[in-house]
DNA sequence: AGTGCGGCCTGTCCGC
DNA sequence: TGCGGACAGGCCGCAC
């Protein structure tokens, strides 16, 4: 599942290529993503240049001279450059075919991304419209998450992992930033200080930051092999080990559901 | 306005 | 071994 990390590093990895790359054709196999891919992206992209690939969020944003590509990677999503001779697997719904004989190739196998095409300003469009600010920015600090956070009633996990609060902070971080910071996932969102929100954008910004990092050094995967993104799990404190013992007090972790989502946290370390 | 839930999908795992 | 069902997940869109 394509974390804010993974897109970032799918992001770099494909940039090279990319980049000042003209579109030589477009291969749609399967338009039935989380909405149906436009039936015009074919001749939108066919013969343009694409001049930059950005992030938002979990967003990219493929610029060209005549409007913006918008790819959400979903949650079982990858981007890969791919070579003449690369095998076509089920599930490689998009190739953007580029010069060379190489082509961007979108697989998803559970179709929850999405391919779509805006003109005029990107982050005009409705899904970027209303996002809040990038975690790693200097935006996203303490003072914001804090007056954000007023009044507000629903467990602190699901406001840390509201969009339009902050992006990219997926259900596996969420859960490790709040066992480095101590809090309990939920716990009204309202109900935490200043100082409990400082201890949270510092550890989002963290964790965050170190995946990108480790992501950072497999960038070579992204041209030929599987296309996975380089990104390998960190040591995680938390995700995914309900019912073992905490690594820092050895009390039983304990897994809740908040909001349909898988939530791990220690009882005795985050209160 | 904020909150909470349904739905979109398929691969994987579990129990029978 | 085969099969059905639960589960995983991001995040929009809706109802309250």
């Amino acid at each position: 599942m394509p974390e804010l990390p993974e897109v970032e590093t799918t992001r770099r990895g494909i940039e090279p290529h990319v980049k000042g790359k003209e579109v030589r054709g477009v291969t749609v196999r399967h338009r039935g993503l989380r909405w149906p891919i436009p039936e015009d992206l074919e001749e939108r992209l066919c013969g343009t240049r694409i001049t930059a690939v950005r992030r938002r969020g979990k967003y990219l944003v493929f610029d060209t001279p005549r409007g913006h590509l918008l790819v959400h990677l979903g949650m079982s999503g990858s981007l890969r450059i791919a070579g003449p001779n690369d095998e076509l697997r089920k599930h490689d719904h998009v190739d953007i075919h580029l010069p060379g004989g190489r082509s961007l190739r979108f697989h998803d196998p559970r179709r929850f991304g999405c391919f779509l095409w805006v003109e005029g300003e990107a982050e005009q469009h409705p899904l970027l419209a209303e996002l809040g600010p990038e975690p790693l920015s200097d935006a996203f600090n303490a003072d914001y998450l804090y007056e954000r956070s007023r009044k507000r009633s629903a467990p602190v996990k699901l406001f840390i992992m509201d969009s339009h609060i902050v992006v990219g902070v997926g259900n596996i971080y969420a859960n490790e930033a709040l066992f480095a910071a101590g809090i309990a996932p939920k716990r009204e969102a309202g109900s935490i200080s200043a100082k409990g929100y400082a201890a949270l954008v510092e550890e989002i910004k963290k964790v965050l930051a170190r995946a990108i990092e480790v992501g950072g050094t497999t960038l070579r995967d992204f041209v030929g092999g599987d296309g996975k993104p380089g990104y390998f799990k960190q040591s995680l404190q938390v995700y995914g080990r309900g019912g073992e013992e905490c690594f820092t007090c050895g009390t039983t972790l304990k897994e809740i559901r908040l909001g349909q989502r898988s939530t791990v946290y220690c009882p005795r370390c985050q209160r």
